[in-house]
DNA sequence: TACTCGTTTTGATCCAGATCAATCAATGAA
DNA sequence: TTCATTGATTGATCTGGATCAAAACGAGTA
């Protein structure tokens, strides 16, 4: 494969390593294969980057969509608010995902993304991503099935939110998150949770004292420890089998 | 707009109504505006329909991810089963809308699709979609704002979920539904739920009991008319402020 | 006509999680 | 250091909707 030959030049590592573009690219496209030549022609598409300090947009309910953001560092959540003032988290962003999609419908953006800490984006025009994929059907590919991963998430969170109790909507929730800590290469049972506990039960469905007696009794059956933002998983199979417990009961 | 000489051409409509693919890739494109020769191409991308009787399934997961399908007449539920037995709806698709999107990101069918009346669909060809879009931009926009779409419905019902209660829930449902009527020519106000008690519970989180009680308690307050599956809304100002109404009460 | 099966409605009871409330810990500003 | 603020934990109580149960209805079909 093309890909890991330029991979294993190590000069070409020092160019992507040193641009914004291929950094983030890198997470969206690796799986792909791509030449060097279409790593170049990439490069361009993502140039510019920008920081989000903790707390602040990255962009706003009814705001123009023009571009996509690849997550470098930090996290997001997305949350829709309606008029009434009540918020609904609906989801968090970490390292290589990418981040914008709702805004593709209506060339609005049709949630809020607040930055968790501290943060760094780069930011892909969408337009230029379209044309650009024109001539790079395996990016093309690549980017139709980023969308479709994002509509499965959306329907196993209504999964969740549909037919599981507290618990297991916790469990899954710990569970997806170590997922994607230990695919980062961080500890995947050994991590900082970057929301409160009342974004995690504003995406969960939850109220926060709620989330938090779960933390409790998790942690009273050694399954996990929590030290407040500071997650332990202690038996990773026990927390398994916590998901689709409730009904197993036949 | 070429699209509006070409349909003023009835000869062409002709044409259009006879064919399938045109027929209900007409509901996929038609705000794109293409010429006479680019919806001459695009007949031939979805050319294959197919009859799905009551019940039957049009894909299943973990079936092998081919094709999009286009409803073109009747209606489809999309749901998830987990191990247990559990099964959660995730959606309702009816003439004109796009089914099979979450299957693209691992090119397997991530849920069940199964037919609520006899139906027939479009199968589209994903792999020649992606070929036709290379060459026509807008196609490729508007398949892409489609997908947007889907991530944008599934998170409003994230919303739903996660922060409504039943009369609020039930309220929006039918509101969507009336919406998608009239959108089609039928009546806004009065027309036939194709779905169970228990798929409208599965879909909205709840169970067919309070469906069943809460549709009794909007015809008690005289909003709506309930007769089995046969809906007419009576007071469509009213139940809009049912959305929502709960946390106004500051 | 009666019988079957799936669906819907309605009633009675129960409980998971919401709500209300108090306390405690961590962080940061003055 | 003290004070203020925000987040987390824990307890006590309440309630919306789940669960259990029964009856009614409608569409087939024998």
């Amino acid at each position: 494969m093309s890909l890991n030959n330029s991979i294993s030049n190590h000069l070409d590592i020092a160019q992507i390593k040193s641009n914004c573009a291929a950094c983030s690219l890198r997470e969206l496209c690796l799986p792909v294969g791509l030449n060097e030549q279409e790593i170049e022609i990439l490069s361009d598409l993502a140039s510019r980057k920008r920081k989000i300090q903790r707390g602040r947009y990255l962009h706003q309910t009814g705001s123009n969509f023009q571009s996509l953001f690849a997550v470098r560092s930090g996290s997001f959540k997305t949350c829709l608010l309606e008029e009434d003032g009540r918020q609904q988290v609906t989801g968090f962003y970490m390292t290589g995902e990418l981040l914008g999609l709702d805004g593709i419908s209506t060339e609005t953006h049709n949630c809020d993304a607040i930055a968790l800490e501290d943060s760094e984006v780069c930011e892909i025009p969408f337009t230029k991503l379209q044309e650009i994929s024109r001539s790079l059907p395996s990016l093309m590919n690549q980017f139709h099935k980023i969308m479709s991963r994002e509509i499965v998430r959306d329907q196993g969170v209504m999964l969740l939110l549909g037919g599981m109790k507290a618990e297991e909507r916790l469990a899954t929730f710990l569970l997806n998150l170590s997922r994607r800590f230990s695919k980062r290469g961080y500890s995947a049972s050994d991590f900082n949770l970057r929301m409160t506990r009342e974004e995690i039960g504003s995406y969960l469905g939850m109220k926060l004292e709620t989330v938090s007696r779960t933390f409790s009794k998790l942690q009273e059956e050694k399954i996990i420890a929590v030290d407040n933002k500071h997650i332990q998983i202690n038996d990773i199979d026990r927390l398994t089998t916590k998901i689709g417990k409730s009904s197993c009961a036949l």
